[in-house]
RNA sequence: GCCGAGGUAGCUCAGCUGGUUAGAGCGCAGGAUUCAUAAUCCUGAGGUCGGCAGUUCAAGCCUGCCUCUCGGUACCA
């Protein structure tokens, strides 16, 4: 393996139009952070990069929904969250952002000479323009009817009602949400990335030279790389972000997915000039490792996109590997920002004041490394009891409090071994192996589970040794048994320095030590006979139920409020009753239910509307089984025209009421009436 | 539908290129112990490794089909 000089260490730049919440954290951040605290304290040369993204539509949407600018926007968010990430003891070397005047330098250069050297195509297409306003609308900024659901307030790029993704020119009477008036399409230019020139040697450096990449990333590069790269553009019109540095280009800026890797090497240069470093070094320079922490939503930007960006340009290393990360749920529910089901970092820094190793310990340890995993606030409490007190917290506080009782607080000298000795200072040696291998290997669960049992050996070894019997009879022994202890816990204020940062400069307080290097572990040497102690005091506090179930508690309460606060749709235009008795709508019962094959959200119901037994296939599997739907009242629209959907002939349409949060329930009538009653 | 990743003890997960009685932590049961935040240490119970076929002397690991979860993509009132 290949000796590196420097380490280039990146996380993934969080998105400025809202806080970081625990999912960021455990897929990225943490483990982002365990690895580069361990490569410096291993000595290493290494620069750990973060930042705000802060281009891209929705942050002009969310601010044209406040009110504000969008840099007001992404001012309040980078705010919050690189507070959040001091506090949590993310060891950025430097987190900036991408609306620098730095960052807008360094994407701008990097587009200008992949420009003139001729590394783009340009293409012209139609896209719709307001007039009034006088600019291109993102998708995001036409709404218009869904051609599949009729819903009337779809946008240009999906229907939230039915989900389905659209593109603008698929929309019925398309309106800007600028100025509510109908847009023209007109022609508009724009620079493309060639991606497909780039995948013969995308195909041999992912798929020949990096088989070691994490299997769901080095599945995924496979899955777009065999379907085929299409070229993709990296310029859109936008009045928000880094101008396209080419003359005849106004109103047109780089695709937040262009300019927001570049944004790495931004906050690099400004780190360098902050603190008289080449940032060349860590970019342009084959000794240097570069490896990109991920999301799984962030694979195909970091292994093939940028990659390609990179090798366009030729100055550049490319990435040594991509970790990307599985998803975090919580509480056995998807992590939802639009749905309020989150725990923000900000917020729990508050609610949980000096945990911050707590969160760390268990988002590394629940890590979603090779798949989807699960936060649960149980855990939580269980991890911070079962493991950080009882394990870690107790032997820490057990040696200190034997050596307070036993030599006034000074560490005894060390005698002549026994095997019991001796094996377990050779266990901690093999567990000094052991957790390198698994950190290098991007293996943080597993290091961390190494790293406890370090603790673990140490709470057996006291078990065994029983200093507290022997003292009465052998305090010759004891002395070298305690001096062991002390030397273990010495240990693991190294072992743990990654993980718990807090926690480690805690026990060097204990100790009364600076901080050791990294090869200092499994080391029996680290404190002198006679060196004094401080005065024992606890590490980790047990967590009560009363604080979990107050989290879960808000959990549901925020949720709940979420739709509570959610406003209504606004009335639609007038229709007179003629309009209104032109529909037929009666009541009717499910005889049958059963899934249309091959779809998500479809059944197919029969149903007797009191005239005739139908067939209706309506989009409500995701809320409703068909088992329970048997026997179920409804209301239905009987003389909708027929429509084939799936290849089924659906007469007419079931009433659904829709919930904020989308759930959908039946409408049915108050007391029992016969089928085919109509409703007027 | 297509592509990718998963489905291993109650829970969270390990199991390398197929090879003796499938592992760990938590939880649970029993025991030991009292220096320690009733913490610790030991022992034990718990799994037809998603299902069905197949290849092989031998399969959790390979092949085929099926099924469920997550992601991407396509389609879909």
């Amino acid at each position: 393996m290949k000796n590196f000089k420097r380490y280039t260490v990146t996380s993934a730049l969080p998105y400025a139009n809202g806080p970081v919440h625990i999912g960021h954290l455990a897929g990225v951040y943490i483990p982002a952070d365990i690895y580069a605290r361990y490569l410096r304290l291993r000595g290493n040369d290494v620069v750990f990069i973060g930042g705000s993204d802060e281009h891209g539509v929705p942050i002009t949407i969310k601010a044209r929904n406040e009110g504000v600018t969008p840099q007001d926007v992404v001012d309040k968010y980078h705010t919050i969250i690189k507070k959040s990430f001091e506090d949590l003891g993310i060891s950025f070397d430097v987190y900036s952002r991408t609306s620098s005047k730095t960052h807008h330098k360094t994407a701008s250069d990097f587009f200008r000479k992949l420009y003139d050297e001729g590394k783009f195509i340009e293409k012209t297409s139609e896209q719709y323009f307001d007039a009034e306003a006088g600019q291109f609308l993102a998708d995001r900024y036409i709404k218009g009817t869904c051609p599949h659901c009729a819903n009337e307030e779809a946008y240009g790029d999906q229907c939230e009602k039915c989900g389905t993704s659209l593109s603008p020119m698929d929309l019925i009477n398309p309106k800007s949400t600028l100025s509510g008036n109908q847009p023209v399409l007109k022609e508009t230019r724009h620079w493309y990335l060639p991606l497909d020139k780039h995948e013969p040697f995308l195909k041999k450096w992912i798929l020949e030279d990096h088989k070691e990449w994490k299997a769901n990333v080095y599945g995924q590069c496979k899955s777009w790389l065999d379907a085929g790269l299409q070229p993709r553009a990296v310029s859109r019109d936008l009045d928000w972000g880094v101008p396209v540095p080419v003359d005849g280009a106004e109103g047109k800026v780089l695709y937040v997915w262009f300019d927001a890797p570049i944004g790495y090497i931004s906050n690099t240069i400004e780190w360098a000039e902050q603190n008289g470093k080449d940032w060349k070094k860590y970019w342009q320079d084959e000794d240097a490792k570069l490896v990109h922490f991920i999301g799984k939503d962030n694979i195909v930007f970091h292994c093939i996109i940028f990659p390609a960006m990179l090798k366009s340009h030729g100055n550049y290393i490319l990435p040594e590997n991509v970790p990307g990360n599985e998803f975090l749920n919580l509480e056995g529910d998807k992590i939802s920002t639009s749905r309020n089901w989150a725990v923000w970092l900000h917020e729990y820094l508050v609610e949980f004041p000096g945990k911050q190793d707590v969160l760390r310990y268990v988002l590394a340890a629940n890590m979603p490394e090779t798949k989807d995993n699960d936060f649960t606030w149980k855990d939580f409490q269980a991890r911070n009891n079962n493991e950080l007190v009882a394990i870690l917290g107790n032997f820490i506080n057990r040696t200190a409090v034997l050596t307070q009782k036993y030599y006034d607080r000074k560490v005894p000298s060390l005698g002549e071994l026994q095997p019991i000795d001796q094996e377990t200072i050779a266990e901690m040696a093999q567990h000094k192996e052991r957790i390198e291998s698994s950190l290098e290997n991007y293996r943080f669960r597993e290091a961390l589970k190494e790293a406890m049992n370090l603790a673990r050996l140490g709470n057996k070894y006291l078990a065994d040794t029983e200093p507290w019997k022997l003292i009465k009879t052998d305090e010759a022994r004891v002395e070298t048994i305690m001096n062991i202890c002390i030397q273990l816990t010495a240990n693991l204020s190294i072992v743990f320095e990654p993980f718990m940062p807090f926690t480690a400069q805690k026990i060097r307080q204990l100790l009364h030590i600076e901080s050791l290097g990294w090869e200092k572990l499994g080391q029996m040497n680290l404190l002198a006979a006679g060196h004094l102690l401080d005065e024992p005091f606890l590490l980790f506090d047990k967590i009560e139920d009363e604080a979990i179930e107050a989290q879960v508690q808000k959990l549901e309460a925020t949720r709940q409020s979420k739709i509570d606060s959610t406003p209504a749709v606004e009335a639609k235009e007038l229709v007179s009753y003629d309009d209104f008795t032109k529909l037929d709508i009666r009541t009717g019962t499910i005889l049958e239910a059963e899934k249309v094959a091959k779809t998500k959200k479809l059944l197919k119901l029969l149903v007797d509307t009191g005239i005739d037994k139908r067939t209706v296939v309506s989009g409500i599997a995701e809320y409703y089984n068909p088992e329970e739907l048997k026997g179920k009242k409804v209301s239905i629209l009987v003389n909708l025209a027929p429509r084939s959907i799936k290849g089924i002939e659906s007469q007419g349409m079931i009433l659904m009421a829709e919930n904020a949060d989308g759930s959908l329930s039946f409408v049915s009538s108050e007391k029992e009436v016969n089928n085919g009653s109509e409703i007027k």
